[in-house]
RNA sequence: CGGGAUGUAGCGCAGUUGGUAGCGCGCCUGGUUUGGGACCAGGAUGUCGCAGGUUCAAAUCCUGUCAUUCCGACCA
């Protein structure tokens, strides 16, 4: 045993000690990111980048599916075009940041780096756009943007980040209104079936809407201390982008239409969603679909004779079907199996002489960290079980915290004295009012609305803030 | 943007009343090890965040600034 043992052990300090904390020790020490010069703006490790990939391939595969095409607009908004649209400026230009010299000049119009690039996709819609054949237009671009914060986290609110934005034009509401909830739709298939996180969804209040939009549906997972994060958006603008834009196209019946559009997102967030719902005292724990590794193979003694070509061949095998990684570096054995716990490999496989000589190995869950013997005979069968059970537990336990930390209120006291002592969403009827949020968002130190779900429950006649009629349930929950 | 804390080797830290920088881990070399963060021996690594100022002399004192972090406010 080593003798000074606690420090050899690069700490990650404990979940219930200090979550904010615990959260800054996983992104570093899984090699997540690092920090830059910029306030605000990460490095992205290649570990972490990987992680994106995998999120990019997913996503693409889904919007392809329903006929997405990939563009890329430029990074750069003249000022004047930002603000052709009022909302939308307004609720943009705090957050702005502004380019003002080029190549030492000073520029004749300034350039916003853009925050979000509806306008840049109306500027193109403007001149593609002249008919209802032309319609619709399904394009998504994957980029960087830009938006000025003022307090930032790793993935969860950073000054630069990365995410795909789809901006679509339709011929009639009806279908612009329909994209709207189909991508919603998709982006909860893929929480749930590629990041194993379950999530509320549902209609942003008023209050709530994205800058310029006429609605705003939300995807709204729970983390695991029970605050919640919004994992992506889709919104229905009408056509008020359009009218501000100028873009029409010749309807069927040979008049001017403007068209009605849509936009989408899903930011690198979704990887501070996966830290945030999964990890454990031990580090990151990676949902299999979107692990960088999915299988680590780590020999033991690998320096007896057979280990290590057997661990190769085991290795060649499974690459075939998943994403593996053998270790065979000079670290020792216990020190590999804290590195990849840390940095979160969904499944462990570890092969010794003993395992070879009966013709077997054993497999680790990350989650539950049960060692299990199976056989080489079927080992890609194995892993394929094995790994299907770490998405599965992984999406349970994410259920049953939010479960657990799911609560109603139906009186006013009752709401402020969960909001107080407990950390996690509570539903409650509301009037419709903005008053009312505000209200509840000051009494409560934070406490917002998330959304207002598809299904809702019927808990009472009145909202649990004015006691006037209530127009509907809503899910209230403190928000990073 | 307000309040607090921090910034010294890759990481974690020490550095006293100012005197020109050290420890542990990691890293490199060689050897022994290997089923839960191994051991021995040898070795390398610093614009003390940055910019000014005070001083014979600054990691240390002063001013400013940048970044990180926590708490608020703000926030698709």
């Amino acid at each position: 045993m080593a003798k000074n043992n606690e420090k050899m052990v690069e700490q990650i300090t404990s979940m219930e000690v200090d979550f904010a904390q615990w959260y800054t020790d996983v992104v570093k020490k899984a090699e997540l990111v690092d920090y830059s010069g910029v306030k605000g703006c990460m490095v992205i490790r290649p570990y972490g980048y990987a992680i994106w990939e995998n999120i990019q391939k997913d996503l693409d595969r889904r919007f392809k599916e329903l006929g997405h095409e990939n563009v890329y607009m430029p990074m750069f908004i003249p000022e004047s075009l930002l603000q052709k649209e009022k909302d939308h400026v307004e609720g943009f230009a705090p957050e702005c940041a502004i380019v003002t010299i080029g190549g030492g000049n000073t520029l004749s119009e300034r350039l916003i780096v853009r925050p979000t690039s509806e306008t840049l996709f109306c500027e193109h819609y403007r001149n593609i756009i002249q008919s209802y054949r032309d319609l619709p237009k399904l394009y998504n671009q994957w980029c960087n943007v830009v938006r000025w914060e003022k307090t930032t986290r790793p993935f969860l609110r950073t000054s630069e980040f990365l995410w795909q934005e789809g901006h679509t034009m339709h011929e009639t509401e009806e279908e612009a209104r329909e994209e709207t909830q189909r991508m919603l739709k998709v982006y909860e298939d893929f929480y749930a079936e590629a990041l194993a996180i379950p999530a509320y969804t549902g209609k942003k209040t008023e209050k709530e809407k994205f800058a310029g939009a006429e609605e705003t549906y939300t995807i709204e997972p729970m983390m695991h201390n029970g605050v919640a994060l919004q994992g992506g958006t889709s919104h229905y603008f009408g056509d008020g982008f359009a009218r501000a834009f100028d873009i029409t196209y010749t309807a069927r019946d040979n008049t001017q239409k403007y068209p009605h559009q849509t936009s989408w997102g899903v930011s690198t967030r979704s990887i501070g969603a996966i830290i945030m719902t999964h990890g454990d005292d031990n580090g990151l724990i990676l949902p299999p679909a979107v692990a960088p590794i999915q299988v680590v193979i780590i020999p033991v003694a690998q320096h007896k004779e057979g280990v290590l070509e057997k661990a190769n061949e085991l290795k060649n095998e499974l690459a075939k079907s998943f994403r593996v990684k053998l270790d065979d570096s000079d670290n020792s054995t216990g020190w590999k199996f804290s590195q990849y716990e840390m940095k979160g490999v969904p499944l462990r496989l570890e092969i010794g002489p003993r395992d070879i000589e009966n013709n077997s190995c054993v497999l680790v869950s990350r989650v539950t960290r049960e060692k299990t013997f199976v056989s080489l005979d079927n080992l890609t069968e194995a892993v394929k079980e094995a790994l299907k059970q770490v998405h599965d537990e992984l999406y349970n336990r994410a259920l049953e915290n939010r479960k657990n930390r799911t609560y109603t209120a139906t009186s006013h006291e009752e709401f402020l004295q969960i909001a107080k002592e407990k950390s996690g969403y509570i539903k409650a009827m509301w009037c419709g009012e903005t008053a009312c949020e505000e209200q509840l968002k000051d009494e409560t130190g934070g406490v917002k609305s998330r959304c207002i779900p598809f299904v809702e429950d019927h808990l009472s006649d009145v909202c649990v803030c004015c006691g006037k009629p209530a127009k509907h349930m809503v899910i209230w929950g403190r928000q990073y």
